[in-house]
DNA sequence: TTGTATGCGTTATCAT
DNA sequence: ATGATAACGCATACAA
């Protein structure tokens, strides 16, 4: 055989007494076969184990088997749950994943992204909040022939192109369970200026406020960076406030336990004094004191459906493209004092 | 030029009046070419912004650029700031990262990691513990003739396969920490059978008791996986105990928070009542309320190290191979009360 | 120091 | 339905 040890199409075609188009052909399922034929090298190929030269066929085909992963390196949680969702589709296929984190911010993002594109060739990609907002990254994608599916928290694109969470529903309604309990002044803690989660997120908290016949007061709306620290400024500010407000809605988890931070560090007892509700569901919400109550969105199961929209075949439906998130109840959230 | 647009080292070759292999060794850095020659292809390389194509390379070469991160997912923390820390080297080379997951305890595993090795025939893998223990990995490695790196708790082996952290060393210290504020009764969690981290952990905390000539108490040891359940469930024994520990090592921060979980349910005062130690410095360390004093291992260093032995020169200096970790002490230990 | 011919393992073209 | 031959883009052996 050959001096790598590693079987090659001719000697499938050789053994099989065909040849490598016909080999070629069984491999990349070509209707236009005969039974028998395919049989017969279909044998051979399990016989001696071969297995298709990757790199030859990503040569031949200008693409190749690897789905990449562009993200901006947001929470380390929601990466991680995506490359295990992925991965759990890409485990048994021949794609692999290669993950390429940028820079947003940085004004060669779009030249790096481009240049990853053009010179990997990968089958496809998936597009992490924040960059998945932009536009000219799917562009990029379609025009070189490259799939790609758009992670948000609303649909922004074609189904095709997207696995959505529907974050200002499920932030109303969160928000809902706060008024339920017989909060009225209730903070927001918002996320970055730009991502459009936090611009959802918001308008779920507008929307339930206005449900309600609350009076949104801008003093309540406090600005966040999605970090711990920037949660304990925004609590900081929230609890000077007189009135104080009764509970707070944080965008997401790691705010909310900066919030309960500086809450205790003030000698506040939560969920007596305030009421806190936090939003990802990261394995801290669970593990604080008390439990936070939070809202969970499927991100597994939403980059499974993504790694099935990218490497399924064309004609194939494009499955579900809207995923709902939850309200984890626990301990964090009770009602008001007065 | 060609119908795809991208530059082939063919249209460098044209337009450099020189043929195609000798800009091939102007990519390749050849040694021996001419000054001028060299200078006249690179200034074609540049304008017509040629890059050499991955794929052809790979399949020329019978080697891929890629460096692959295998691991069996411990913790998430761990997993990603390697990856940040790997990427931070990559960045700006031809490298690009690929992650693969693999099942430890399957008894395909083995299997998996060799398809993986022969098929994509990467430029170097890493392999982070627990797997990092099995030789046979290493062995997989050296006879493909792919680079290998092992992230470990100990120098297993040789520096130019291995970055590892000083558990033992920094563990006794640790605990050595509790003993200096006055403590004798210290229970130790453990972290899983098997896992090499845990017995130099265990070792550390073997060496500190000694040191100060204080009898190892088996009943003070409690089994752990690494998991806040763990964490849990130890201290739901060791608090049983009568006289009660008055201080805990945990071998990771999710099981010190596990077991700061359960003290608080049973009205214990964190760290009047009960002094915890973690390990890993994860940001539930510092979130946690108490602030948790643990230990912190400089993973993104050492990722970077392992990153510039997988990609460097075969003739330079293998780099450090050895990275110590501190004690970050914050607020959940003091001296016990009796 | 540079060029020519050939190979890497696969797919595509165009026959038959 | 199948095969011969030419890409794909780069590297290596061997010449010159």
């Amino acid at each position: 055989m050959k001096k790598t040890g590693q079987a090659t199409i001719n000697d499938v075609a050789r053994l099989a007494g065909v040849s490598k188009k016909t080999v070629s052909r069984v491999i990349n399922r070509s209707p236009l076969l005969n039974d028998e034929t395919r049989d017969r090298v279909e044998k051979v190929i399990a016989e001696i184990g071969y297995v298709p030269n990757p790199q030859a066929r990503a040569l031949a085909l200008r693409r190749n088997f690897l789905i990449g992963l562009i993200h901006d390196n947001p929470n380390p949680h929601m990466v991680l749950n995506v490359q295990q969702g992925l991965l759990e589709v890409l485990r048994d296929t021949e794609f692999e994943l290669i993950v390429h984190p940028v820079d947003r911010g940085a004004p060669t993002m779009l030249d790096d992204i481009k240049r990853f594109v053009e010179r990997q060739r990968p089958f496809g990609v998936m597009l992490l909040p924040p960059i998945s907002d932009n536009d000219s990254l799917a562009a990029l994608c379609r025009d070189n022939g490259v799939r790609y599916v758009r992670m948000g928290s609303a649909q922004f694109d074609e189904p095709l192109h997207m696995v959505a969470s529907n974050d200002r529903e499920v932030v109303c309604s969160a928000v809902g369970h706060l008024i339920e309990a017989g909060h009225r002044r209730i903070g927001l803690v918002l996320g970055p200026h730009g991502f459009r989660s936090a611009l959802e997120r918001r308008r779920g908290y507008e929307d339930a406020l206005d449900r309600a016949d609350i009076t949104l007061q801008r003093t309540l709306v406090a600005q966040g960076d999605y970090t711990f620290e920037s949660g304990m400024r925004a609590a900081e500010r929230l609890l000077d406030l007189s009135p104080r407000p009764t509970a707070v809605f944080c965008s997401n988890d790691a705010m909310a336990a900066g919030v309960l931070h500086t809450a205790r560090q003030r000698g506040l007892d939560v969920p007596r004094d305030l009421s806190i509700v936090g939003f990802d569901d990261t394995s801290i919400a669970s593990h604080l004191w008390p439990p936070l109550t939070t809202v969970r969105w499927p991100i597994a199961t939403m980059a499974r459906a993504a790694a099935l929209k990218l490497i399924g075949e064309d004609d194939e439906d494009s499955g579900e493209s809207l995923f709902v998130s939850t309200l984890i109840r626990r301990a964090s959230v009770a009602a008001p004092l007065e």
